[in-house]
DNA sequence: TTGCAAAAAATGTGATCACAAAATCACGGT
DNA sequence: ACCGTGATTTTGTGATCACATTTTTTGCAA
């Protein structure tokens, strides 16, 4: 076997309310998201059947969904894994989240209700919080759901899985630099962001959205992450 | 049950290579292409699995598949259908596929070489061959292979399978209309599309794409279509 | 005929098992 | 020490079954 270290995931709660195949996907997805799965680390059904305590099925089941959305792959020997990451290929999956989230935040601009405007200072306001304390954990999640709340005011919206699919396939690989993080040097995009859709600016949001984005990625210059791609060519 | 009609789906030969599960989705996959399954029409394993003379398993499996390329969706009921469509949602997803496509066009410009190139004008040639003799359905998937052909020439392509969801989701509409197309005014972008990629002008390939898709997608507008919209809407 | 409650059928979920292919390991020869 | 080669284990795939929930049908009363 292939169990170069053993697998660790966090378990979260699991409610009654939801299938048990739904359950282990949102737990696997967000141990890739959190980059607790190494890249190239095989992925066997039967081993995280025994980690997270249940039957074989829900795990298949979760597995092939989490692939679809290019999350893992399968490789030709049916063999699963999270992918490996490249530096041209971390520009392209930056500049694909820039080219759709400006697009999904340009088209959501118009949906926006004072309501939404107010969630969305909610969410910034605990951002500020949470860096402030420098629990950038928690802060990065938050910001997805500040960007998520603000595409999903379009109630025709059909990009949100595509830039949720870039966030899955980005994760693994943002956390290996959090620490490197200026927080000093960090301006707060997300009010650039609330004036441009006070003003209903367009340009302006979608300027705002796209410095926000790269802001978040210019990690990829840090010493760790890489290391880690120089590290991953053999 | 809801078998208001029964489901009638085209099937292929089915090669030792392939596992079942995959031979499965991608009969299924072609059939909602194909538009072979009417929007709202319950879809259950069993039955599928009778149809294409399958167990339960492959069938799930492709089935769940499908649904994470929002090809399908699941009801709170846990029902499965294809999704249905409204004009609102038409449009957003040709302007998602309009904001992707040329990205990706754009990307991979600089990597196309003269075998790509040549690859390309040999698909455009049958395009038209085929448009001459009126095999619209068949034209219809050499215009995917053409731009699919195209995006894939950037070696770090990231946006292919969204590209390929948003297919998925519009194809089962298109074909509403398709021999309301008027063939004499197709003009054909796939040669200007070419013209752009041999100068390497990224701006021209943008407007190429933008009005191949737009041009497809035009027949949004047709009788059939909106009827169809008109009749959704309970 | 219409309305509604109870019964019957069907459905997705999940568990368990069999099997062939793949990966891993063990062992003997160079 | 190194490397093929056969044996053993592990793995994904697929089939079958049980069960709780949902859907549909049935049956009876107004």
């Amino acid at each position: 076997m292939d169990k170069t270290s053993p697998i660790q995931i966090t378990l979260t709660e699991r409610s009654d309310a939801v299938t048990i195949t739904q359950w282990v996907y949102k737990t696997l997805r967000n141990a890739v998201m959190c980059g607790e799965i190494l890249p190239g680390r095989a992925l066997t059904i039967r081993e995280l059947a025994g980690v997270l305590d249940v039957s074989n099925m829900p795990v298949r089941e979760a597995l092939r969904q989490l692939a679809a959305e290019n999350a893992l792959e399968i490789g030709d020997n049916r063999r699963i894994q999270v992918p490996g990451m490249t530096a041209p290929k971390f520009r392209e999956l930056c500049e694909a989240r820039i080219c759709i989230e400006t697009h999904a935040a340009a088209r959501a601009l118009p949906y926006i209700t004072p309501a939404t405007l107010n969630e969305l200072r909610q969410i910034d306001a605990q951002i500020d919080q949470l860096q402030a304390q420098g629990q950038l954990e928690q802060s990065g999640i938050l910001n997805q759901a500040f960007h998520r709340t603000l595409y999903a005011a379009n109630p025709n919206q059909v990009t949100l899985p595509m830039v949720e699919s870039l966030w899955l396939q980005l994760g693994p690989f943002m956390r290996l630099a959090l620490d490197e993080l200026d927080l000093d040097q960090l301006i707060d995009r997300h009010s650039e962001a609330l004036s441009a859709i006070e003003a209903q600016d367009e340009a302006a949001l979608r300027k705002a959205i796209e410095a926000d984005i790269r802001e978040g990625v210019s990690l990829a210059d840090s010493p760790e992450f890489r290391y880690y791609l120089t590290a991953q060519t053999h």
